[in-house]
DNA sequence: TCCGCTCAATCG
DNA sequence: CCGATTGAG
């Protein structure tokens, strides 16, 4: 349900940039021969012609629809070309238009706040920028305008035809002026050369609204495409909405809308006028009650949120009709493929971003095959992400498993599923190190006889070593890791971390020992009282499997069941144990950092950063000094206090 | 149960 | 808080 905000008292210059048939123009793009004739994009084809998630404008034009069928559309556009989604992994792979996205973006968000909306869309914050050249260089000033911007349309501005231009350019110009149409206008000449540049650099087409708020400039961005851009004036708003279809606004295109039109008999935003607020707010709740009041007025005070990549990755398939699953090896076959792409976007999201996800969910449809009723539903399931494919698809299993026992209850009869999906969420920012220590880690790799090797080291130089309580090494100590260091860095992103080997502080773990063999997270893992005694930094980290010997006395913040403190709770609440509990040796677990440098991360070997990193999480209340206290909240006050 | 695949937001 | 639901494109 959408939620009223306050509106922010001075006029903001909002601008809703939206690319035209964005998959179209993309493979248009990649293959000329396309441009200008009849083309749509499909994802799949063999099942009547596969279905149509974007249509180009020439297509249009013989009534060519999203979400007909390959086939159908031909019916109507004999000449309409069909170019396939790209498949990889036996699904539908949209990389190819995610990273011509990011290309768009790259650009848009130069200018002002951007927040990344959709794949194809993004709202920009323009009114720092606007008042900038209203005050330096002001229309009325300029010695011409764009031809871009004096194509704009300007709601309210008549246009015969041919004068409509002029008048624009008037509009753009005027002096006299109220000041927020002024900002508008200064808004549209930004917009007009945002996209020229889009258009030089990426040769994508876009079209877009300036207005006051995000919803006028939405609504104004689809009015003239493609390849247009349209100003929402304040003295516009009414007229705009009192004709404006309620399911056309956004949030109200689903029931919301279905029951004001059945309910109240709104059928447009103008309708809406004659209800006051409590009777809104009687019928659809206090907050969305308040949201149709201020809607019907044009007004709309959501902030444009800073912020350009995703909250979270997700893969999915569907398996209709008589495709659906009905064994488990070949759920485990497409939960393999699907957690093989989110891996793989994890990944390069760390590598592009240096951001990593926390939280791995699953999600499926499924039915029973000889109920007749069969309208359960099967449970979403979650828990702490762990990097590595194999890891990856381990947990997924595990999570489907769950979810189908919940879905099956005590019965056991044939089920189907008729779809899957896996996503990656709860995704943080790494703070970037100063300090650079720890070649360290960099003794890695994956082959067999590495295990010896670090923990030869470890245990006969690191624990030996002068270093006392230090928890970082020498440059020495450095060199002579990296003569271990096997090279490049590994593209296996399965390597175990059990086999990176050290030992924490030159202090005997007893444990390490007693196996002979310390895992990173062994070196991670001080005892709580030994660094509270210390003082130093402490840090939560949450994803560790839990030792054996702490079960029952120890908190278990990893478990995902709500409110679950123990593995006790949790599982009599019904939850599963993370799939990493029955997954790990006992020799890898950590539960605080002690008086370690956080910025040995920085140091490690990428692939070692994501796991390690991976199990720290920004703590919500920073004051905890104890044990809430997370790496990143280390991280910001050492950088202020610097 | 043939509009597939993603994403975000709200709420109980 | 997780999981369900709604909605967008």
């Amino acid at each position: 349900m959408p939620v009223a905000r306050p509106e922010p008292q001075d006029a903001r210059v909002i601008a809703h940039v939206d690319m035209d048939c964005f998959y179209v123009q993309v493979e248009q793009r990649k293959q000329p021969n396309l441009r200008g004739v009849p083309t749509a994009v499909v994802q799949y084809n063999s099942w009547k012609g596969g279905g149509l998630i974007a249509v180009g404008y020439e297509a249009r034009k013989f009534g060519v629809k999203r979400s007909m069928r390959g086939d159908e559309a031909k019916k109507v556009c004999p000449d309409l070309q069909l170019v396939q989604v790209p498949v990889a992994r036996g699904k539908a792979d949209l990389n190819l238009y995610r990273n011509a996205g990011s290309e768009v973006v790259s650009i848009l968000a130069t200018e002002g706040r951007c927040e990344r909306a959709s794949i194809d869309e993004v709202y920009l914050d323009l009114t720092d920028a606007a008042e900038s050249m209203l005050l330096e260089t002001p229309p009325e000033l300029l010695d011409e305008l764009s031809d871009e911007a004096l194509r704009s349309h300007v709601l309210g501005i008549t246009g015969g035809e041919d004068d409509r231009r002029k008048n624009v350019k008037q509009w753009l110009c005027q002096t006299d002026a109220d000041h927020r149409d002024k900002l508008l206008a200064c808004g549209a000449i930004i917009v007009a050369q945002l996209r020229s540049k889009v258009l030089e650099e990426t040769e994508f087409t876009c079209s877009a609204g300036i207005a006051h708020n995000k919803m006028l400039a939405k609504l104004a961005s689809a009015m003239h495409k493609p390849a247009q851009q349209t100003v929402v004036p304040s003295s516009s708003v009414k007229d705009l909405l009192a004709t404006f279809p309620v399911k056309k606004m956004k949030q109200l295109g689903g029931k919301l809308g279905s029951a004001l039109q059945s309910e109240l008999g709104v059928n447009t935003v103008g309708d809406l006028l004659h209800f006051p607020e409590e009777k809104l707010q009687e019928h659809y709740g206090i907050n969305t009650g308040s949201w149709l009041w201020n809607i019907a007025r044009g007004i709309n005070g959501e902030e444009v949120e800073g912020r350009i990549l995703p909250k979270s990755h997700g893969c999915g398939k569907t398996f209709p009709g008589p495709q659906a699953l009905k064994t488990i090896a070949s759920v485990e076959h497409w939960l393999n493929q699907l957690s093989e792409e989110l891996s793989e976007r994890i990944q390069t999201d760390f590598d592009r971003n240096k951001r990593v996800a926390h939280s791995l969910t699953l999600h499926a449809r499924a039915y029973n095959a000889n109920e007749l009723d069969s309208q359960r539903k099967f449970p979403s399931k979650s828990c702490t992400l762990r990097y590595g494919t194999a890891k990856i698809q381990e947990d997924a299993k595990k999570l489907f498993d769950s979810g189908l026992r919940d879905f099956l209850g005590s019965q056991n009869s044939g089920w189907r599923v008729t779809s899957l999906s896996v996503a990656a969420s709860k995704i943080f920012d790494t703070p970037p190190g100063t300090c650079s220590i720890l070649k360290f880690f960099q003794a890695k790799n994956p082959s067999s006889s590495l295990s010896n090797v670090s923990n030869e080291f470890v245990e006969d130089d690191v624990a030996a070593s002068p270093s006392g309580s230090r928890s970082y090494i020498t440059a020495k100590e450095d060199e002579h890791l990296r003569e271990l260091n096997c090279g490049e860095t590994s593209d296996n992103n399965a390597t175990p971390h059990q086999n990176i080997t050290v030992q924490r502080n030159g202090k005997s773990n007893k444990k390490a020992k007693d196996k002979g063999t310390a895992s990173i997270l062994q070196f991670f893992s001080g005892s709580n009282s030994a660094s509270a005694e210390q003082g130093c930094n402490e840090f939560s980290v949450d994803r560790a499997p839990v030792p054996p010997d702490r079960i029952g006395s120890e908190s278990y913040p990893e478990l995902t069941q709500q409110g679950s403190h123990t593995l006790e709770e949790h599982n009599s609440k019904g939850g599963i144990p993370h799939p990493a509990h029955t997954a790990q040796r006992s020799d890898s677990w950590v539960l605080d950092i002690g008086d370690i440098d956080p910025s040995v991360l920085d140091e490690l070997p990428l692939e070692i950063q994501k796991e390690v990193r991976g199990w720290i999480r920004p703590s919500k209340r920073p004051n905890t000094a104890k044990r809430g206290s997370s790496i990143v909240h280390y991280f910001s006050s050492a950088r202020s206090s610097q």
